[in-house]
DNA sequence: CTGATATATGCACATATGTTCATGTATGGT
DNA sequence: ACCATACATGAACATATGTGCATATATCAG
């Protein structure tokens, strides 16, 4: 038995509360999944109505109405109201970073 | 039709192609799992064997020894033998900056 | 070679997840 | 009030995912 291993058992400064876990988790399983990437990756720049997002990435209504309410669920997109149209935005820089890097980092690879 | 529509339309300059879409979202896949989680944290700082790491976050050997696999076919952990210890460790800075960030960002919110 | 320990792996199972269809709600125009 | 358009939502479905059991493989000691 390693000593780290001694260090580590008992105290559980090496491990993370339920809820950092939750929210950490949560967090990447929004950026986990192809088609929030997509929308994610459209709203860097401007925002944009439902049906655009959908036009524009070849998406159904519904499915992009739910992943934008899941991504809504979590503080990532915000939404505007103009008339019958919403237009939805990022809104959590950390997160919108996180995936910038990442797309590049997997690019030049 | 905003002009943002028009000019996004056609042109997938505004797209990702598949290749980055699945890199991209099979990384943070592996991030959006609590047990993944908490076996990364684990190895901020120190290798550990496959019954270390069971022992001290109270999981099954063959949970971690699958959840080890599946972060070892992406390149987020490595291994070095020691008889019959496998000793893991992290293998992607990348990813560990991010995570330890997220870690962070959760917990002063 | 045998036994003991450490780890990996295939299968089965329960649950989670993503998409679609159908329909509901909301807003503005006439 | 009615209709048209934009968006949301619930249910159903197929697929993906995480875990556990049982078993296979690997390495070493004797």
């Amino acid at each position: 038995m390693s000593e780290e291993y001694e260090e580590a058992l008992g105290k559980n400064e090496n491990d993370l509360d339920e809820e950092t876990l939750f929210i950490v988790s949560q967090t990447f399983k929004a950026l986990g999944d192809p088609t929030r990437i997509r929308i994610l990756n459209l709203l860097f720049n401007n925002e944009y109505s439902v049906n655009d997002i959908a036009d524009i990435l070849d998406l159904r209504q519904s499915t992009v109405s739910h992943q934008l309410s899941f991504l809504k669920n979590l503080r990532l997109v915000k939404h505007r109201r103009e008339g019958t149209f919403l237009y939805y935005s990022h809104d959590d820089e950390h997160v919108m970073n996180m995936l910038k890097q990442t797309i590049e980092h997997a690019n030049h690879s």
